[in-house]
RNA sequence: GGGCGAUUAACUCAGCUGGUCAGAGUGCUUCCCUUACAAGGAAGAGGUCGGGAGUUCGAAUCUCUCAUCGCCCA
């Protein structure tokens, strides 16, 4: 044990880089298939291959080095396989964005060229956010990693494209989707967010052909007039039913469109009628198929209007539309009155612009009989969220859920695997390699959406379809960790492709990590800008205080509100931690033999103590960890080492390292290390670098590295509650006195003597740790008994029936203490009313269990001690 | 409109199947550079547990209801 002296500060950026360079060449995280462990395994959340480290990823990340490391510590075969996702969406606009700055057009380029552009782009940035990770201290299995557009991996992409299609749950049909017109491609449901924007409501005539009458219409998007087909009113409102059949005449346009009934129609909103446009409009659209109404397309895909418009306003981008047609209708007189009105848009999540409802050919999955398995095994507890109540959100989206739109219009992605043949394009080739006569076919020209790859990710990060050993061993996996917000695109979705395709889980637990947000509750936005750089605040406190500082803060189940001085306890901690290992190494004799048969023999009371609060914590942290809660779990192993360990412990520690015992200066030595080596083991999964430089000072010549170490044994019969009790009443005794000095200002400097008026057993108590009395409440002698005598003038203290006398001659102000005292009296006076009540309640005696009411009757007869004491002390100034 | 969650000290949060003066960190006040740590130590102030009702011998905890806030879905 003969390492240099510890640094007085920690100086986390010496220590980072160095271990886990060792880590890595120890090959500590590489995960071995033919291992005879249990297996303990997580896949990443694969970030997208464009992304960048941001805080989001630091808590969702820290987590899973959380589990991986403590399930490598408990012995098992620990694998956390690390990738990335291709992000088809986002790749391909970052692609796009960074060719159109070379001055490229992608309209210019051919399918290849773009794509050898974009793989390009990806072997530049692709990497980058895996290296983050690393300077996080993930202990990932490189060698494992995975991108969801690695050749196997595309495989298993179309293997499955190919199956489900085999079996029938894959059709294409011609639908209103959800149209990003920045992206020029059709998005899912879940990629659609909804905004409460104020707009206006807008009610325009309609003449009625043939009559004097007109209809008015309210609408929120004027600009779909040009393709309305029909005007719906409700079949029993009175108002309307004499013009059902006639036409009206589409003013700006001029076609005649029916006037249709339908019960869909909500006659108490706006005028009760509504314009039809059944091809921008998904109500409207299943209107249109029921009554077999025309429908007109009148946008492009960037959402100008096209060439089924009047000349004037064909090539209009759909909000100047907007206004023309406003101004338009106002000018020829079918303009009643303009409303305002909140209205709820759809947004893409993409291009962060209010989507469009596009006719398109698209491809869809049936998803219902999917569902079923995987709704089943969440009900049945084979695989269990935490917190618990995502379990809701899960079964209603499962429970009304709805085919998925799987095809995007875009390149950067696995292209589907279907082809038309050139002469009959009716003819579909549908299969993973494609038809052997490439030349007298077509491609489809779309790409899957990109959560119809990561989907697979738990069996498809191994050579799924094919069987190997890395499958075998290490699916399914054991937890996996996720923002709630994927919960459906992602999560639902693998357990569906678990059942499909392994017939079992992917993962046993699901976590769901808090979302972060700034001080003033808004989400950690890049738009926003209000996202620190994780950088930074390694740089600013140390990567494990951050690590450690996040877990601490992140409530369970609740959004986490990010402050940076909320880092500053992380690090503070750490520094604490580090300067309890410098104190101890300061006392451990060069060279020193460790005889670890002193922890066998009988130990004194701080001892015992410490080891029993030792046991305590282990098992408090194991059963916060079990349960997924590492906030607490961070919080007990912080309120170990600093209250117990460090406020106590290591100062009574002191006495014997500066006292003349060597035999108990020897004992106090091996309980501090075996506490150090305990707390670095427990601490490593959250701050793997500091435990394990510290370790490296600490562990004894036999002991590996920390990383690879056994994780803490619970020692249950260490755990004494006596101990606890007797060292409590010491805590108690020492607080008391440092009360007393503090309230009458005696200085550090002096002194005092105390005197105690107790019982023949505690003066026994009372002699046996008279040392640490006097060293940590700083006086000079103890005088205990029976018949102790008040001196006068002297504050007082009443400890368990003992009664504690401080002569602090002219020091003490008696206006103070009277105060003191007399704030006590009314405590406890306040206290025995209660307790009074409950036991002069004859339902209380009798219905409470019997040692509620006893310890109801202890707490009586000792509260009546103590207020006479302090009541015959109070008489006495 | 449907669902989920939250409401405990100035702030951020614990508080388990109801029972032991309602806890922690931060902030605040006073004192202390005491030979591990001032990123520290000691002592303290601060709460009718969102409102109301109910169940119970006993409710921060269970039930109902209202209010406010947040999120998801439609």
């Amino acid at each position: 044990m003969a390492t240099p002296l510890l640094e007085k500060q920690y100086n986390p950026r010496n220590v980072e880089d160095h271990w886990y360079s060792h880590w890595m060449e120890n090959g500590y995280f590489h995960a071995n298939s033919d291992s005879d462990k249990e297996p303990y395994t997580i896949v990443i959340p694969p970030p997208n291959v464009t992304g960048m480290l941001t805080m989001g990823h630091v808590l969702n990340n820290t987590i899973q080095d959380i589990l991986i490391r403590k399930a490598r510590m408990e012995g098992k075969e620990a694998c956390w396989i690390p990738g990335t996702d291709h992000a088809s969406i986002a790749t391909e606009s970052k692609v796009v964005k960074m060719l159109q700055e070379k001055g490229i057009q992608k309209k210019d380029l051919s399918r290849d060229e773009f794509l050898s552009h974009a793989w390009e782009w990806k072997d530049k940035y692709g990497g980058i956010i895996i290296n983050q990770l690393k300077r996080l201290g993930c202990s990932c299995d490189w060698e494992r990693e995975r991108f969801t557009m690695d050749e196997g991996y595309t495989k298993a992409v179309l293997h499955t494209f190919v199956t489900l299609y085999e079996k029938g749950l894959i059709y294409r049909g011609h639908r209103l989707v959800n149209w990003c017109p920045v992206s020029k491609s059709a998005i899912s449901d879940e990629e659609v967010f909804h905004r409460e924007i104020n707009g206006h409501l807008w009610h325009f005539r309609y003449p009625v052909i043939g009559s004097e009458e007109s209809l008015v219409v309210a609408t929120t998007r004027p600009e779909t007039m040009l393709g309305d087909t029909a005007v719906a009113v409700h079949p029993d409102d009175e108002r309307y039913q004499h013009l059902v059949g006639k036409k009206v005449k589409l003013p700006l346009v001029g076609r005649e469109i029916p006037i249709i009934s339908d019960d869909y129609v909500d006659p108490e909103f706006g005028t009760g009628c509504v314009k039809i446009t059944p091809a921008h409009d998904p109500n409207d659209f299943s209107m249109g198929e029921k009554h077999d109404l025309e429908f007109i397309n009148i946008m492009n895909n960037d959402a100008s209007l096209n060439n089924h418009v009047p000349e004037k306003y064909r090539g209009l981008s759909r909000e100047v539309a907007r206004k023309i047609i406003v101004k338009d209708l106002d000018e020829q007189g079918h303009l009643v009155k303009t409303e305002d009105y909140i209205n709820n848009v759809g947004y893409s999540e993409r291009g962060n612009v209010p989507i469009e409802f596009y006719m398109s050919e698209q491809w869809y999955l049936k998803m219902s009989e999917l569902a079923q398995p995987a709704i089943k095994a969440v009900r049945d507890g084979k695989i269990t969220f935490h917190p618990q109540h995502w379990d809701k959100t899960y079964y209603h989206w499962m429970d009304n859920i709805k085919d998925w739109c799987i095809s995007r219009q875009l390149w950067w992605g696995h292209r589907i695997p279907v082809w038309y043949q050139k002469d009959d394009p009716t003819n579909m080739h549908v299969s993973v390699d494609g038809p052997t006569d490439p030349e007298n076919w077509d491609q489809d020209s779309d790409v899957l959406d990109t959560w119809a790859s990561s989907w697979l990710w738990p069996m498809g990060v191994h050579a799924w379809p094919s069987e190997d050993d890395n499958l075998k061993k290490f699916y399914p996996t054991n937890a996996l960790v996720t923002g709630p917000d994927i919960i459906f695109f992602w999560v639902a979705r693998m357990i569906m492709t678990g059942y499909e395709f392994m017939d079992e889980l992917p993962f046993k637990d699901v976590y769901f990590t808090s979302i972060l947000r700034d001080e003033t509750g808004k989400k950690f936005s890049k738009s926003l800008g209000n996202s620190p750089d994780p950088f930074d605040l390694f740089d600013e406190y140390g990567t494990d205080a951050v690590r450690f500082g996040t877990m601490l803060m992140a409530p369970q189940g609740l959004d986490v509100l990010f402050t940076k001085d909320r880092l500053e306890v992380g690090r503070n901690f750490m520094n604490k931690l580090w300067n309890a290992c410098r104190f101890v190494q300061m006392n451990l004799s060069e060279g020193e033999t460790v005889d670890d048969s002193l922890m066998d023999t009988n130990l004194d009371l701080p001892e015992k103590w410490i080891l029993s609060r030792l046991n305590q914590a282990i098992k408090d942290y194991n059963r916060q960890l079990d349960r997924f809660h590492f906030n607490e779990a961070a919080k007990v192993i912080y309120d170990f080492t600093w209250n117990d360990f460090c406020d106590w412990y290591i100062e009574i520690a002191k006495t014997r390292f500066y006292g003349d015992d060597v035999l108990l200066a020897e004992k106090a030595r091996i309980v501090s290390k075996k506490v150090i080596r305990t707390v670095l083991a427990l601490l490593h999964p959250y701050a793997p670098f500091m435990t394990e430089e510290l370790w490296s000072h600490f562990k004894k010549d036999t002991d590996k590295d920390l990383i690879v170490s056994p994780w803490p044994e619970l020692d249950e019969k260490e755990i004494h509650d006596d101990i606890t009790t007797d060292m409590a009443l010491l805590q108690d005794i020492i607080s008391s006195i440092r009360s007393i000095r503090s309230r009458m200002n005696v200085p550090p400097s002096k002194e005092a003597e105390l005197f105690v008026r107790c019982t023949p057993e505690q003066t026994a108590f009372l002699e046996k740790y008279a040392q640490f009395i006097r060293t940590l409440s700083r006086v000079r002698t103890i005088e205990a008994g029976s018949d102790i005598k008040r001196p006068d003038p002297s504050a007082t203290a009443v400890v368990k029936g003992m009664e504690l006398y401080l002569p602090l001659g002219g020091l003490i102000d008696l206006d103070k203490e009277r105060a003191r005292l007399d704030k006590r009296k009314k405590e406890i006076e306040k206290l025995l009313m209660g307790i009074q009540n409950k036991l002069s309640n004859d339902h209380f005696t009798k219905r409470a269990p019997k040692h509620i009411v006893d310890h109801e009757k202890t707490k009586l007869n000792d509260l009546t001690d103590e207020l006479n004491k302090v009541r015959d002390n109070l008489e006495m100034l």
